[in-house]
DNA sequence: CTGTAAATGCAAATTGATTGCAATAAGGGT
DNA sequence: ACCCTTATTGCAATCAATTTGCATTTACAG
């Protein structure tokens, strides 16, 4: 059911391993995101929380400190919304694997294989150093 | 050089044909995309017709009727801003071409000639129908 | 238990983009 | 060439997402 650990507080755990301190809001942020099936955008989680009291702007520096210590992805679907999902145990956080983006339903997916082929591969290397390949489209599910 | 054919008022040509009216800003927009080598920003694209004397409202409501007739495509590299860039004649509305996007100077480049792999389209293909191929890292002006 | 740096709440500021409205201009009809 | 209608423009105000400044509070190392 949870992409973590079972233990009752495994999200503590991993804000402390992340070096980043253990408060309420952060606790709260990764429970709604580790509950929800897709990724939600700021709006979504601040609404999610509501009733606990904490500031929006508070969710939103969250968002992003948890991002910046590699427990949560931060995408972009095309429409002008950041949204944030938990990465799961053991995956690599970073950009070093190719993503698939569903536009539509904004699923994440990683694609080990994916690689360029040999002649995009020079042209790309005459404009810079290709440190991420991302997909965008359609999933079967969404299709 | 030009992606339209050469006469000196492809422009004119272009916004006729689509409908809209030809003024003066929808004609320096296109002008401007049309000597652009990569997709500019709203931004950008009023920076380049400063002293032109054109609102930027306008400017917006401009890129986006060109949008919405098909002469030009915007699209979102995961920076929270639109570029829009021209479609050249009788290329596909809506068949995105790769980008490259330096993630330290912003800048983006197209790259037409870019593809996958035969191996990797095959396995994107089982996640999904794959609509736009971004780049992500760092051009040589910055590395 | 205490000191200090990090995190929070609140409000204000930024940024990208859109909208309302009166004034203006494009282009079809005469 | 001249109206007439309607699209387009300029300007300011507005919106929505996100960020920032700062005083207060809190986590947690010692």
């Amino acid at each position: 059911m949870t992409n973590q650990t079972n233990e009752p507080d495994w999200a503590r755990t991993a804000i402390q391993e992340s070096g980043l301190r253990v408060t309420m809001a952060r606790m709260a942020t990764l429970e709604v995101l580790n509950t929800a099936s897709m990724p939600l955008t700021h709006a979504e989680v601040y609404q999610a929380l509501q009733g606990r009291g904490f500031d929006k702007a508070t969710v939103f520096r969250n968002l992003n400190d948890l991002v910046s210590v590699g427990l949560l992805r931060r995408s972009e679907l095309g429409d002008h919304v950041w949204r944030f999902e938990l990465i799961a145990n053991g995956e690599h956080p970073n950009a070093h694997h190719p993503h698939f983006v569903c536009v539509d339903c904004g699923t994440v997916s990683r694609l080990d294989e994916i690689e360029l082929s040999r002649k995009s591969k020079s042209t790309s290397d005459q404009i810079g150093k290709v440190t991420e390949i991302l997909l965008r489209g359609h999933c079967h599910e969404c299709a």
